[in-house]
DNA sequence: TTGCTTACTAAACACCGTTCAGTACTTTTG
DNA sequence: CAAAAGTACTGAACGGTGTTTAGTAAGCAA
């Protein structure tokens, strides 16, 4: 049946449309100040259309949440041309920052914004995405337990601490706690922050 | 005159009015589910009289933002009555996340929303309840470097980096980021990373 | 008593996410 | 080929949202 596979075909496009539009939309204005009706604006279909495709705006939002994801799981990859795993680590650590700095409403929707953990949560789903980035940290730390670096057996409560930690000061600093500082002074606490942690986990882990 | 200070005082009565009508729907239901009409229902006000008293939404919330943090640095004082410096500040922590765990609305506001921050920037003023709290923080880590138990000697980074691995996890949990453990074993392992962290700052600071 | 100020509100403005009845077009069936 | 069935789409509405403004009524001062 040619039919029917080109109207998935075409099916599958309108939703590429539908979150191209929205993906452009909410990068250039931030979630906030995005709708639903500025979406069909500007792929000129009416609102409507958008519910055939997406159940809601959750859903559309958990769409652009597992694009970020194979995103920063690409970006994670690269860390492994390093052969030193506390060095690996250290730059997982960087790439994470990096990537809220260059990407925050991406950084956003995937750590922050509850929408696309109720759009999981609603079709009781789970997160796959949140899990395989948590994984690939956690074999990292394994890697840093079974070469000494680290006396601390247990990967997985080592590997929360140290997300909790590079997350911790991403977060406040995305969500403009750390304005108390003034900008110069903010940029190097941070630097200066996660040196101080890199060194501590490596003196004390 | 005695009618200038009875206006005065009964439009001070009057922001507390809508206040205490806001924080009770806000905490009863989520800040996202209540709107001026309901705050306003609740004191039997129109809509627009709220806008007599609060310039806007923004400045209501940060009003009970202000507040929280009130409340929050009551129990931070507390951990004073102990002598150990290395223990005041291990209960710090644990106050901070006990803090968010049990006033979940409050902590939000107050370090992840960016609606009371929008308030603070658009009058532009400076977040003073944030520095209060982290100078308390900064005070026992200052301790902590004074004891010899810290090496490290800049007070100020270290308590940023010792703040963003509490706040971490804080956040991570409330945003559902943690949902990917099931609910014993989430608990559990952000007791023993917690733990964790203390050992290792221990060790390694 | 008149005029002025204050406190308040009804109604509107310009949005929002979402649903649904109905239309126009395409495909299948007899 | 015509009729029936199915698909894709939309206009209009529903029930909200934050916020503004013109206008009213009461309190106070002259």
């Amino acid at each position: 049946m040619g039919i029917t596979e080109r109207k998935e075909r075409e099916k599958e496009e309108m939703r590429k449309l539908i979150l191209g539009a929205a993906r452009k939309l909410f990068l250039e204005n931030g979630f906030e100040k995005v709708s639903i009706r500025n979406i069909a604006d500007a792929i000129e279909y009416s609102p409507a259309t958008i519910y055939l495709y997406y159940k809601d705006k959750n859903d559309l939002l958990y769409a652009l949440h597992q694009e970020a994801f194979h995103k920063l799981t690409g970006e994670f990859q690269k860390v492994f041309v390093r052969n030193d795993p506390f060095e690996r680590l250290t730059e997982m650590g960087r790439t994470y920052f990096r990537f809220a700095f260059e990407n925050p409403e991406l950084f956003d929707l995937m750590f922050i914004m509850t929408a696309p953990m109720d759009a999981l949560e609603c079709r009781d789903d789970i997160w796959n995405e949140g899990r395989t980035a948590f994984g690939l940290l956690v074999q990292i730390v394994q890697e840093c337990i079974d070469k000494g670096i680290f006396q601390h057996k247990d990967a997985e409560v080592a590997s929360m601490m140290i997300w909790s930690a590079v997350h911790g000061y991403t977060a406040l600093f995305l969500r403009k706690r750390l304005d108390m500082f003034d900008e110069n002074r903010r940029k190097e606490i941070m630097e200066e922050a996660f040196t101080l942690f890199t060194e501590t986990i490596r003196r004390g882990l």
